[in-house]
DNA sequence: CGTACCCGATGTGTT
């Protein structure tokens, strides 16, 4: 047996190197593979390469295997999939193959990136191959790791294929691919698991014939699975559907308690399951906290320390609108940086990965968009604008730094408004038992129609991203199906599972405490993630020496009260732009509003203002406080931004109409007396809701929003807007229905134009 | 105030 440790020294760690260009094809035919002695233990090497390719098998008993013979096989393919002779496999890697292709077991792989997860899955694979087992299926979360997955399998001389949205036309000839035997390695997302077709007419001949099911990032199981990836949650029942001795491998490099039995749970046969978990300690992280007042001061101290941490690395936030206003910044104060979101396009994130790993970039400022798939062994360091909401969540981000250099800097700048974020988030979670009970009462019973989202949703209160997680939700619940051409409910009694919520609930609150523990705690702080983990080799009353606590790091201080200064002038941006509509919403017909197709241009208002956006770091905090508190009269803070705005626009109007509001009747009219008097204009009036009617609701869909505004907004009469341009004020714009409704029926009512003012954009 | 995949509806531009 090889001593583990040595194997460990030679065991190639980075992925570069396991999949480096390879001096020769590395990966023969599976048919060579199959027909290596080690294989046929005791017998005459049958080396016939005209052999057929071995079709799909189902789980039908694979021949004995010598346990010693098989370790030379799967050594002798790590060494094909690297390119390197010597290439030994550790003794973690050894172990969870052999369970796979001997025991044909369940095991869950936890170890860090690097460590070699996938040469664990592409040995077995091959192994399993060779012996005429199906095609393995990857599941995977990113449609960018499948990718980058083909690449790498494709280097190796393994033939994987992938079905998922980016290759539709593809699709007929995978499919034929696989019948025919061809494939080795099936990539998909957990979604393509419930796409009719492929769940009705591949996943069941599949199922029947693959000869390893992996589940790679399992922890998604437990980060979304829960509410906002569902699909996650159908592996149990892909898995509890196999025939029996299909071997499942479920990896991921981060996971504590929580995970691993959300994952097992996934798995099946909880008691089965073989755990194989690596340390988390990194000898190169410099772990430290840097508690400072406001947001304008932890600007600060990142433009003064930014340039002395060495390398390129990633500043994290936990807001796209933070993350864009600190990339301006920090490039303003003559950093190299780029912000890096959900919302940037996929392509520049492909270059955005490339600069940063290339250190054409000092950082990128990213949400955690930036994370599974981006590998960058030498990344110096990682600040946190913002505490993500757990210790695992951290521990992930902060352990992409330090990989392959011997010290990097990892530090935290907490936020007093992380918690609030924290817990908005946490609140998208699950559907309310009442909209599920609406949705599932439109949709039209399995056999009887189908319902696509678009045409549910003006008929449900929910916004469009809601309204599906909720459906798949359902779905995985069994009390909706998706169908060709949308969805129809089974008829099932559907039970709203308040004990599982309450559960995953508890465990986020529990987590959010224990990062909020971090922050403060006098104990080592890489001992305190390892912990919040679970690390198995952390022993107790260590102490890395290395953090701030240990002594090991002392970050700088709070910044100069310039420095500080300078930040807020940076954060004082006003002026957003209001763009105009151009088009109703799709099914306004149906809940009776007889709107639809283009806004016709005479109807529409100019492009707008804001004063700032409602989910910034700089003006947006008074406003956010200004509009969840009492009514009153607009904060002397505010004006003088206003009063810039306003000379700095310079809008071309005559008169001021404000849109009412029941809830700040005080703050509209202060507000728009105080515009009337900066611009010289007169207030001609306002526009009332009718009386008795209910308030806007901002959390459904833009159909009903734009039938509420409708609804309540019934008339502009009385108001001598005729020929005149007009300002039209109003607290905030989130849909932007009111503003648009408004101006059509003052643009009808003779305005010959109309520039909507307000103070936050939602 | 974030994270992804997928698919159907509608819009835009090209053949």
């Amino acid at each position: 047996m090889t001593d583990p440790a040595a194997s460990n020294t030679n065991a190639v760690t980075e992925p570069d190197d396991w999949y480096g260009e390879p001096q020769e094809p590395p990966f023969p035919d599976p048919q060579e593979w199959g027909s290596e002695p080690e294989f046929e233990p005791g017998a005459e090497p049958v080396h016939d390469d005209t052999a057929p390719e071995p079709a799909p098998v189902t789980a039908a008993p694979l021949p004995p295997l010598d346990p010693e013979d098989l370790r030379e096989a799967a050594e002798a393919a790590l060494r094909r999939l690297v390119g390197r002779d010597d290439a030994e496999l550790r003794e973690d890697q050894w172990r969870a193959i052999e369970a796979l292709v001997t025991q044909r077991r369940r095991a869950l792989v936890v170890q860090r990136t690097g460590w070699g997860k996938s040469a664990v899955y592409f040995v077995a694979t091959a192994l399993l191959r060779a012996r005429g087992a199906g095609p393995t299926v990857i599941v995977s979360p990113l449609l960018a790791l499948m990718r980058d997955q083909i690449a790498a399998a494709e280097r190796a001389g393994i033939r994987a294929v992938t079905v998922n949205s980016a290759n539709t036309t593809e699709w007929s000839q995978v499919y034929e691919r696989i019948a025919s035997g061809e494939v080795d390695v099936l990539l998909c997302s957990p979604e393509r698991l419930n796409n009719p077709d492929f769940r009705d007419e591949v996943l069941p001949r599949l199922a029947a014939s693959a000869g390893l099911v992996v589940i790679d990032e399992a922890h998604c199981i437990s980060d979304w699975g829960h509410d906002f990836r569902p699909d996650y949650r159908r592996i149990r029942t892909l898995l509890a559907d196999l025939p029996a001795g299909i071997p499942v491998l479920a990896t991921t490099a981060t996971a504590n308690e929580r995970v691993t039995t959300d994952v097992a749970e996934q798995l099946g046969a909880a008691d089965d399951v073989l755990v194989l978990r690596g340390g988390l300690d990194r000898p190169s992280l410099h772990l430290a906290v840097v508690p400072l007042p406001d947001v304008s001061s932890r600007l600060a101290w990142l433009v003064e320390n930014l340039r002395g941490y060495t390398g390129s690395g990633i500043v994290y936030c936990l807001t796209v609108a933070a993350a864009e206003q600190t990339a301006t910044q920090l490039r303003a104060a003559g950093y190299e940086v780029a912000s890096y979101t959900g919302q940037t396009d996929p392509a520049e994130r492909e270059q955005l990965e490339a600069d940063l790993k290339e250190n054409r970039v000092k950082a990128l400022v990213a949400t955690s968009a930036l994370g599974m798939g981006f590998d960058k062994p030498d990344l110096g360091f990682v600040i946190h604008l913002g505490a993500p909401p757990s210790p695992i969540a951290y521990y992930q981000q902060v352990g992409r730094a330090g990989r392959a250099v011997t010290r990097a800097d990892v530090v935290l700048l907490p936020g007093e408004e992380d918690k609030a974020i924290w817990d908005y988030f946490g609140s998208m979670g699950f559907p309310k038992q009442a909209d599920v009970r609406d949705a599932l009462a439109q949709l039209p019973m399995l056999g009887e129609g189908t319902l696509s989202v678009a045409a549910l949703e003006p008929l449900v209160d929910l916004r469009r991203n809601r309204l599906e997680m909720m459906l798949k939700v359902l779905d995985v619940d069994g009390a909706v199906r998706r169908v060709r051409g949308g969805w129809a409910s089974t008829g099932e009694e559907w039970a709203y599972d308040a004990d599982r919520y309450q559960r995953v609930e508890e465990a986020r609150l529990a987590e959010q405490q224990a990062m909020l523990a971090y922050q403060r705690t006098g104990e080592c702080r890489m001992t305190f993630l390892r912990r919040c983990l679970d690390d198995p080799e952390l022993t107790t009353g260590e102490r890395c020496g290395r953090c701030d606590v240990c002594g090991g790091v002392t970050p700088p201080g709070p910044p100069a009260g310039e420095a500080i200064n300078a930040a807020r002038e940076g954060l004082d941006v006003i002026g957003v732009e209001i763009m105009p509509r151009r088009q109703w919403p799709t099914g306004m017909k149906q809940i009776g509003v007889e709107l639809s197709g283009r806004i016709a241009a005479q109807e529409q208002p100019e492009t707008g203002r804001a004063l700032a956006r409602l989910d910034g770091l700089g003006w947006s905090l008074p406003l956010r406080e200004l509009l969840s508190g009492p009514d009153g009269e607009l904060p002397v803070s505010l004006r003088a931004p206003l009063t810039r705005l306003l000379e700095q626009w310079q809008p071309d109007v005559d008169g001021i109409v404000a849109v009412d509001s029941a809830s700040r009747p005080q703050l509209l009219r202060h507000l728009t007396s105080g515009v009337a008097a900066l611009l010289s204009v007169p207030v001609i009036g306002a526009v009332r809701p009718e009386a008795g009617s209910e308030p806007g609701r901002h959390d459904v869909n833009s159909a009903q929003r734009l039938a509420g505004v409708v609804r309540r907004l019934m008339t502009v009469d009385g108001l001598e807007v005729a020929g005149r341009r007009v300002l039209l004020v109003d607290d905030s714009v989130d849909s932007g229905w009111t503003v648009t409704h408004v101006s059509r029926m003052l643009r009808q009512a003779g305005a010959d134009t109309v520039l909507p003012l307000v103070l936050a954009q939602r």
